[in-house]
DNA sequence: ATTTCATATGAAATATAATTCATACTATGA
DNA sequence: TCATAGTATGAATTATATTTCATATGAAAT
């Protein structure tokens, strides 16, 4: 694909266009948590959980701390909490239905 | 899929990761035109450009007024302006280099 | 009423992303 | 230093989204 000026705008929305990061990030909310942790709460694979969190570390939507042997992740809740609030006013105002 | 809670957050986000739409968001924020003026001006088909209009349009970043013949398609400047902001400003803090 | 312009639509083809699977890495405790 | 817990990685598979193509629709002009 070219690379455009607007590339990163479609690299951004993509990574948040993704349920099972959703999932991640929903419960990131909750507080900060190491993979295993994640993994057995979600019930997800392990290895599919780390591709996610490593796609969202890169795209800067979670941070990660190193404690021994585990990594703890946590939400950029500075990021995070703006845009569901203009998420969630976009969708009562104008799909409230539907969208698709 | 199963559909939760939160799908819409899904949805609402992998219409906005999308290069094509974001070149005809990035259009239409010059002011409204016409389904042949996008696509004469992006050079891209225009059934492409139909049915990324018809998604935008049913997630409601774009509105429609139609004259005669023609659809006129408007950008929803009050979700997409803040969006914008929004997410300028986190590549900037967070990832400044690369995402993904 | 027929043609033409402007646009939409559905299905098929293609491209891209998500998931799984097997395996590798790395720090720590025995 | 060996084993193991915790996590990451790459390639193969599978699922999903985008694009194209052919065609339909609908309103206006002839």
């Amino acid at each position: 694909m070219k690379r455009t000026i607007r590339e990163p705008y479609k690299i951004f929305f993509e990574t948040l266009g993704n349920k099972t990061r959703w999932d991640i990030i929903h419960l990131l909310q909750k507080g900060k948590l190491n993979v295993t942790a994640i993994v057995k709460t979600l019930g997800y694979e392990q290895s599919l959980i780390s591709h996610h969190l490593g796609r969202l570390e890169r795209c800067g939507f979670v941070g990660v701390e190193i404690n021994k042997k585990e990594r703890i992740y946590t939400l950029n809740k500075k990021t995070i909490k703006p845009l569901l609030k203009l998420m969630d006013k976009h969708i009562n105002r104008y799909c409230k239905n539907l969208c698709r």
